[in-house]
Parts: structure tokens; C-alpha cells; sequence
DNA sequence: CGTTTTTGACCGGCGC
DNA sequence: GCGCCGGTCAAAAACG
């Protein structure tokens, strides 16, 4: 990106939350005794358990850019903002959302693309595991069909089946040749001047439109 | 009352 | 070895 290559940093991370599925590990430092400073994070206790063999695979990455809101480019998911960080690059800052859905473990960060502010760029990592969660979320399926699209057309070999496999890890230990990270990225160039939204509702999505590029993690 | 958002601090990795 | 950067967590506050 706009930066070196952080895909191993964060590639960490994102199997500790698959593994740990984040709040019931961390709750080990409680355990650990009366903590009075309760604002320190214990690292042994709740990252370290990641995982001590696997860190060359990765997900699938999509990376979507699109000229909508921020706030209509939901996917349809409950999403969880839980951080937000000015990047070096970019003059906007990035948010960080999590999917609030039970043992769900995608990611989300959104940014505003420094080059065009009317457009932004989210980037999911992980798959859902769950449907969308339909009732109250939302009335407008708005670009649900887009990110499967978008994870449909991504390269990588071994994308683990949501639907089939929720827990499912795809660990490649001896295949160090194995495609750390597919990086599908879906870029949404849609006449900012007529103001529709209209991507969301194209089924179609990766035509004209959108375009996926699979990006290898280089 | 429950859920979500906001801000600050800390951590881990990488670069120099 | 030190510094920088990105990313995540955590507590409190705000809003529905």
C-alpha cells in the first residue's frame, strides 16, 4: 500500500482472532490475579497465543474501492468500529471495524483514498460465517452482493468455505510456496456526478464497473 | 439498559 | 539499538 509491506504484521493478528476468538482469551489476565492497572495489556497472555506454527498463510484480502459513503457502502453486516488511526499518506484517518456477529472474525478498515476524497477504501479481511444478520440490521440489501463477488473471483487456491467450514484453517506448514494473501482488489468507478449508489444493487458487480485485481502479497 | 462510538495508550514489527 | 508506524485493545461517554 501506501507503505512497506505490513501484511505479515497483521496476518499475525488475524489468526489469533481465529483462534482465540479475541474476548475469551484475553479474559486470561483476570485470571491472572488483581490487576490495579487494569490498562496494560498483558501480550503473553492474549496475542502471543496466536498461532506458534502457522503465520505464512493468509486469508483473502478484498480491498474495495468505492465512491459512495462510508456509511452506504455496508455490506449488510453489523459492523463495530474499534479503532481509528491516521496513516502516514493520507491526509484522512482510518477506521477499523470488526463484525459484531457472534465468533465472527472479519475485519474491516476503512479509509478515505488521499487521492479522491469523494471516494473511499475498505478493506475486508476473513470471511463471515454467519448469513447476513437480516431482522433489524437493515431494509436495503445494499452491496452484500458486491463482496461476494468480490471473494468469488479471488485467485487463492485454498479460500476456506464459510458456509461449510466456520472454524476451518487452511494451514499450509509445509507449503511455504502457499499464497499468503490473496488481494482481490475491487475498484467501483461510478459517476460521482449522478450520485446513485447504484453499484450496490448491481448484481454484476466485477464487469465494467468494478474491476478485481488479484493481487498476489508481493 | 444495551450497544456503539470515541480517544489514548501499548504492542509488535520493520527500517535505519 | 533506537525510532517510527500501523494496528488493536481498553475504558468511558454518548446515543437509541
Amino acid at each position: 500500500m501506501e507503505h512497506k509491506s505490513g501484511n505479515e504484521t497483521t496476518e499475525q493478528q488475524l489468526f489469533c482472532s481465529s483462534d482465540c476468538e479475541g474476548d475469551a482469551a484475553i479474559k486470561t489476565e483476570e485470571d491472572l490475579g488483581d490487576e490495579p492497572d487494569p490498562k496494560r495489556r498483558l501480550s503473553e497472555s492474549t496475542m502471543q497465543y496466536s498461532s506458534p506454527v502457522i503465520k505464512t498463510f493468509r486469508e483473502p484480502r478484498v480491498v474495495v474501492q468505492s465512491a459512495s459513503d462510508i456509511g452506504r457502502v455496508s455490506d449488510g453486516y453489523r459492523w463495530r468500529k474499534y479503532g481509528q488511526k491516521t496513516v502516514k499518506g493520507n491526509p484522512n484517518p482510518r477506521s477499523y471495524y470488526r463484525c459484531t456477529y457472534n465468533g465472527c472474525p472479519v475485519r474491516k478498515h476503512v479509509e478515505r483514498a488521499s487521492d479522491d476524497e469523494k471516494s473511499i477504501l475498505i478493506s475486508y479481511e476473513g470471511k463471515h460465517n454467519h448469513d447476513l444478520p437480516g431482522p433489524k440490521n437493515n431494509s436495503d440489501p445494499p452491496a452484500s452482493p458486491l463482496i461476494s463477488s468480490a471473494m468469488a473471483v479471488t485467485p487463492g487456491e485454498q479460500i476456506p468455505s464459510s458456509q461449510s467450514l466456520p472454524e476451518q484453517k487452511p494451514l499450509e506448514l509445509g507449503g511455504e510456496k502457499a499464497p499468503e494473501s490473496a488481494l482481490v482488489v475491487v475498484s467501483i468507478g461510478h459517476n460521482s456526478s449522478t450520485g446513485e449508489d447504484r453499484e450496490c444493487l448491481n448484481p454484476p458487480l466485477l464487469n465494467e464497473n468494478s474491476a478485481a485485481v488479484p493481487v498476489e502479497n508481493a
